[in-house]
DNA sequence: TCTTGACATTCCAGTTGCTGGAAGGTGTAT
DNA sequence: ATACACCTTCCAGCAACTGGAATGTCAAGA
């Protein structure tokens, strides 16, 4: 199959792939006479990981090693069970911060909507409030 | 106050602070006769103003446009509530999108334990179900 | 047959928001 | 004198792509 139905099928864009096959995470698939790739169903299936992984939010270094203990033969399956636990250990922690900052911005709108909004120089400018964050 | 201070004070690093100027998200400050930064409280405001807005997620482009109007005077207010309200979503979208994750990658870790950890062909390997996932 | 379009290729550059490091100048204390 | 912390500039690189130019290939329609 060509890169495009390859792409389709992997989920992940042409640009995408071919930046992955250029770094190593891909390896590199037949090509046609033509000098097109040309990808198996074997090439998928190590697509799809990397895409599957990225979603996981695994960064491309740590599906390297992971791929890397595959094609060497050592399970990878505890290591990627650690990792899996960390990931979900740091989206976690991404999720809490993520939420503080939510919860400050409609704090810091419903505030804004209180105050007059043309009034640039003034301590009621919301942009002031802005100022005042630092962190928390 | 030289960078240092100003950096502590601004709660951004001092190659921050540089790079921020380099872009022109930073005025460029007064210089010592030795040819040493100088930060008035004014740099200092607008130098919090920038940390406030990342630190709510606010990309650098938006707050450049955000500046562009204070330094213009026209009342960056109301665009500045815009931006936060859409930044509020944005981020709860994000938040659910890490959620799902993260309740993902909980699931995978309790159905790996279940499994032999030194099966690497075989289809109990964690390594497998990363495979089958695309996006839920 | 020609042309149009939808693919494919490579390569180079840019994105965002920094961070690191080299190579050098300055200021103060011992 | 020398150590040390600070300051300067500039150049390079990080992740993970994305965009675009310039070019090649292939199948179908007028």
């Amino acid at each position: 199959m060509k890169i495009q139905e390859f792409s389709q099928q992997a989920g992940l864009s042409a640009k995408t792939i071919r930046y992955y096959e250029s770094i190593g995470i891909l390896h590199s698939p037949q090509r046609a006479p033509n000098g097109y790739r040309e990808y198996s169903e074997e090439d998928l299936e190590r697509a799809r990981f990397v895409a599957g992984a990225r979603s996981l939010e695994l960064s491309l270094d740590e599906i390297s090693e992971l791929l890397a203990m595959q094609d060497q033969r050592e399970a990878p399956c505890r290591t990627m069970l650690n990792q899996i636990k960390h990931k979900a250990e740091q989206i976690n922690e991404r999720i809490l911060l993520l939420q503080k900052m939510e919860k400050d911005l409609r704090k810091l709108y419903k505030l804004g909507l209180t105050f007059p909004t043309d009034d640039v120089d003034g301590k009621n400018c919301i942009c002031h409030l802005v100022k005042e964050r630092k962190n928390n």
